[in-house]
DNA sequence: CGCCGCATTGACGTTCGTCAAGTCTAGTGG
DNA sequence: CCACTAGACTTGACGAACGTCAATGCGGCG
């Protein structure tokens, strides 16, 4: 039943989160023929800005100074350790997390491709958070001092780099709102609401994901007991709402699950 | 026994949280001749970057378009209208809120002067929160534009615009640590020396503070319900660690504090 | 002086965490 | 190929922490 659930829409031979515009196809085909470089990255209206002219585009290709692969479980940085460069995800999945001094430690978030990460450490030039990946992982790594230095050149750029520092504060305040104010079925409904419309955006399944996170490090995320997430997707499959087969989720109800993150009184 | 908590360290004539630096105090005597410039405002060290050249210094005053008066109670700006400017508090105290579609709002944050609020406009060009004023207030109106466009020419200042928003990150990233893993106690045990620590480097005691918020704002913040709040602060009173009078709070046991927040394991 | 919003306190209910037992799955090595 | 194992997941019983509801107190403002 959910075999075909780590296949969506297009024909990736792995599940890694390969992103779409079938424009580019021809290139991927010598992937170590590829410049390092944004121009031809399928990914950069995700991380990139849009509507820049093609002398621009070429200065942008400098804010990438290399590639870096990370085997899953392993760290793209530490808290605690110099900061250096902004990444972002080219393939894989990630988690950031902070740890309070006692050792209890909270996921802040899951990145996926085309996402930036190593926001936190431009403040005191230490990073205060992990970077872990979930998944075997690539990114490129985009030295700060770069980004800065063109992006007081090229206005585009600057503007992004404003907005999705943006993004991240008010993604932040909308877990907030999460953790702060909802129950289980409403903050678990709001995730897979989340994921699923992240991967759609990224040319996947509106319907079908597979997650890529333990049960542990979702409750981490929503502020709940592992157990009270494995009860809430049990009483969601109840319900009829989704089917879980382990990481395997089917969304068989998106309207439902709208529905318990935002009751409407009808009344 | 609370008659002296309003008046700190040095004598303001109301509570409204005025910063420190004596230095400028003969120019506060008259002032509306003030030039409206951050150039001579004593909460530069906390807004405006360091180290600035003479030359930088009479560029930042440009940032600054105005100022505003937000009486209490009332908006500096709200969810869904446009983005235009930053602001830095220099007098007053501000909370901001999200909230969600069916009605309910989460606190995220609270901002005293020299704080910079509005950071959250930027990726939409729409405010995705409300910034209420919990007493009379003033601000500095920075129009966004202007400072994209100072920072561009001013390295520091661009770096500083960078930080803000690092800081705004991180902040968050430990108010998500907070809310998804702490309980009660040490909840209402972290933001009393949050704030504390925050009144104290501009000026005010180490141990004696005025809560400008009610206890359902400061239980919205978080997570937790008014009521639930106001025993916790009794539970704090019964074990000797608080005195507290309505909103006067006095600090007795910081040490104590430090250890709800952080318990240490001693074996 | 009386009203109203805010705060406190108590009694009770719900939700979620804790502890424990048991199942499933993927990966490993014979 | 299959048995074994470790880690991940599920499920149940119980209890603690916090929410809900309601009564009461306090203080500031008109």
């Amino acid at each position: 039943m959910f075999d075909q659930a780590t296949k969506p829409n297009h024909t990736s031979h792995t599940h890694t989160p390969i992103a779409i515009k079938p424009a580019a196809d021809a290139v991927d085909m010598h992937p170590q023929a590829i410049k390092v470089a944004c121009s031809n990255c399928n990914l950069r209206e995700l991380c990139m800005p849009l509507g820049l002219s093609p002398v621009e585009l070429d200065r942008i290709d400098d804010v990438v100074a290399s590639r870096r692969k990370i085997k899953r479980g392993a760290t793209l940085f530490r808290n605690g350790e110099k900061f250096h460069n902004l990444y972002a995800i080219r393939t894989g999945f990630f988690k950031t997390c902070v740890a309070s001094e006692d050792g209890r430690d909270q996921v802040t978030g899951f990145q996926m491709a085309g996402e930036i990460v190593g926001l936190d450490g431009i403040v005191n030039e230490h990073h205060t958070c992990d970077a872990v990946a979930l998944e075997d992982a690539e990114v490129c790594v985009m030295p700060f001092d770069r980004i800065e230095e063109l992006s007081r050149e090229v206005n585009a750029l600057q503007r992004h780099v404003h907005k999705i520092m943006s993004r991240e504060i008010v993604r932040e305040n909308g877990v907030m709102l999460l953790l702060g104010s909802m129950r289980a079925e409403e903050r678990l409904a709001a995730f897979l609401l989340n994921l699923v419309q992240r991967l759609h955006a990224r040319g996947f399944s509106q319907s079908e994901l597979v997650l890529r996170m333990t049960r542990e490090e979702i409750g981490s995320y929503l502020g709940l007991k592992l157990e009270t997430v494995s009860r809430t997707f049990s009483k969601f499959v109840e319900d009829g709402i989704v089917e879980v087969k382990q990481r395997h989720v089917r969304i068989l109800n998106t309207e439902a699950l709208k529905e318990i993150v935002n009751p409407k009184v009808c009344d």
